[in-house]
DNA sequence: TTCGTAAACGCCTGGGGCCA
DNA sequence: TGGCCCCAGGCGTTTACGAA
């Protein structure tokens, strides 16, 4: 990260959003900078949209996710390329953006064309500040707060630092390189995770599956896409080793009972096999219709997505002695044979999972797993005590992987709060980068920049979900 | 008990209508 | 034109319910 400075001397600009300006800059109303554009009747060109995450651009007509209900094209306002267009209930969220292309928008948006001392990429960097997201909040109207609206009355009576024409060019160019600087950071890290979290399925697939010494002799498993075990391993199925779906009778428990036990929705279950036991319901509300289990057992989404996702867990950390839970999961009893811990980790396999999706049945979108793929799965099955050594080995490994983990989204955080921070403070005034070189910035980069930087707010919480096409 | 499928639900984005 | 309310529609996920 760069070492910047403040500007060699400030003025007070009146406004509390803003604190101190460099002195040279200039506070004007938005009314001094740009003027309204309310130009109708251009039916021929294409339609922008303006949102919080992308800002504006061209709408994908062909491929429009829902269909959009546009009464009359004459109607819609031109945004010519380089003006700024805001959406009037969005802008205090930050649904503001500079028009790629000569085009259309909403009669509900406010289109403003720039004087000549206003290059609008800076604009759109600044409106787009956490503290002018505030203080357009302040200028809004409306009697909730979600439907706040930021009218041109009363943008043009906004305040707004504006430094020189060359120094705003030069303030946006900067800040476009170290924006694609971040980006390209951000892609790595997120990259080095989806590597991490393969890595850690890996290693249960291969510690499940083939044991932890590499040197010992093994044997066709008779089945072809296991391949060989260990000598020593017996090769069979779970059925031989789990029960399925056990039956309720065995609590002794009475069904017109009030006692309360947990109940496991689908959503109280996650991928990584953790429950939330929070959710209690009676065993007269449960008893008829819902799947039975009890501490120990191993359960198995059936249903798509849930399954494909890997959802499932062990629920050794049960809160009561037995519960219930959606009638979409297998229920797994272990025998004595086999660890609970290991049939789930057994059950979360990549080769478990990618099977199952071919083994899927019903409709498209709704498919389920059937419970015979879940009995007959052909496993290796170590001795007991070596199962145990095995989760050992996975818990350790994991810690590892899993430290690694956190670092790098860490990192990614770090280098978001950074950006946002920095983009503020030199749009602001706060930094002087009057004489920092800017790199050049090859057109498609800048593009892509402005399509992640939308993207990448979302995605902070998911960083392992992403869909890393680049 | 399993399976097929409709429907509910939440989230999100964005626009239209009505009245003063 | 402004102020406000409400609706449309996509999509993914999950639940509910009935038939086999």
């Amino acid at each position: 990260m760069m070492k910047l400075a403040p500007y060699p001397e400030y003025k007070d600009s009146g406004q509390p959003f803003l604190g101190d300006i460099p002195v040279h800059w200039n506070l004007f109303r938005n009314g001094r900078l740009f003027s309204q554009r309310n130009e109708t009747g251009f039916g021929e060109l294409p339609i922008l949209e303006v949102s919080l995450k992308t800002g504006v651009r061209v709408r994908d007509m062909e491929n429009l996710k829902r269909k959009q209900v546009m009464a009359d094209r004459e109607k819609y306002k031109r945004a010519a390329q380089g003006d700024i267009a805001y959406n009037m209930m969005r802008m205090w969220q930050g649904a503001v953006g500079v028009a790629p292309v000569d085009g259309l928008v909403s009669p509900a948006y406010v289109v403003v064309r720039p004087f000549p001392e206003v290059d609008c990429r800076y604009f759109s960097y600044l409106f787009r500040t956490a503290s002018y997201m505030n203080e357009v909040d302040a200028y809004s109207r409306g009697i909730v707060k979600d439907r706040n609206r930021l009218y041109w009355q009363d943008f043009k009576r906004m305040p707004s630092p504006v430094p020189s024409i060359e120094e705003q060019r030069h303030i946006t160019s900067f800040l476009d390189a170290v924006g694609s600087k971040a980006q390209r950071f951000i892609r790595n890290k997120r990259r080095l995770i989806g590597l991490l979290k393969e890595q850690k399925q890996n290693v249960i697939n291969q510690a499940v599956t083939r044991g932890l010494d590499p040197k010992i002799k093994f044997k066709p498993s008779g089945v072809e896409w296991i391949g060989d075990i260990p000598e020593h391993w017996d090769a069979t199925k779970l059925k031989r080793v789990v029960s399925f779906n056990p039956s309720k009778s065995e609590t002794r428990a009475n069904p017109a009972d009030e006692e309360k036990v947990v109940f496991l929705p689908m959503e109280n279950i996650s991928v990584n096999g953790d429950i939330d036991c929070s959710e209690k319901r009676t065993l007269s509300e449960v008893w008829n219709g819902f799947n039975y289990f009890r501490r120990g057992d191993v359960v198995v989404a059936k249903i798509t997505p849930c399954f494909e996702n890997g959802k499932g867990a062990y629920l050794k950390g049960l809160e009561s002695d037995f519960g219930f839970g959606t009638t979409e999961l297998i229920v797994l009893r272990p025998s004595k044979a086999i660890d609970g811990a290991f049939l789930r980790f057994l059950t979360s396999t990549k080769q478990f999972l990618l099977l199952g999706e071919q083994y899927m049945t019903g409709a498209a979108g709704q498919q389920r797993i059937p419970s015979d793929f879940v009995k007959n799965y052909p496993i290796g099955l170590p001795p007991i005590d070596e199962q145990l050594e095995i989760l050992e080995h996975i818990q350790e490994k994991s810690a590892e992987i899993d430290q690694a983990i956190s670092r790098a989204q860490r990192e990614i955080e770090l280098m978001r709060e950074y950006r946002t921070r920095l983009i503020s403070d030199v749009v602001t005034g706060h930094v002087d980068v009057r004489g920092i070189e800017v790199p050049e910035i090859a057109e498609d980069e800048l593009l892509a920049l402005e399509e992640d930087t939308a993207d990448a707010d979302d995605e902070i919480d998911d960083e392992g979900d992403m869909d890393e096409t680049d």
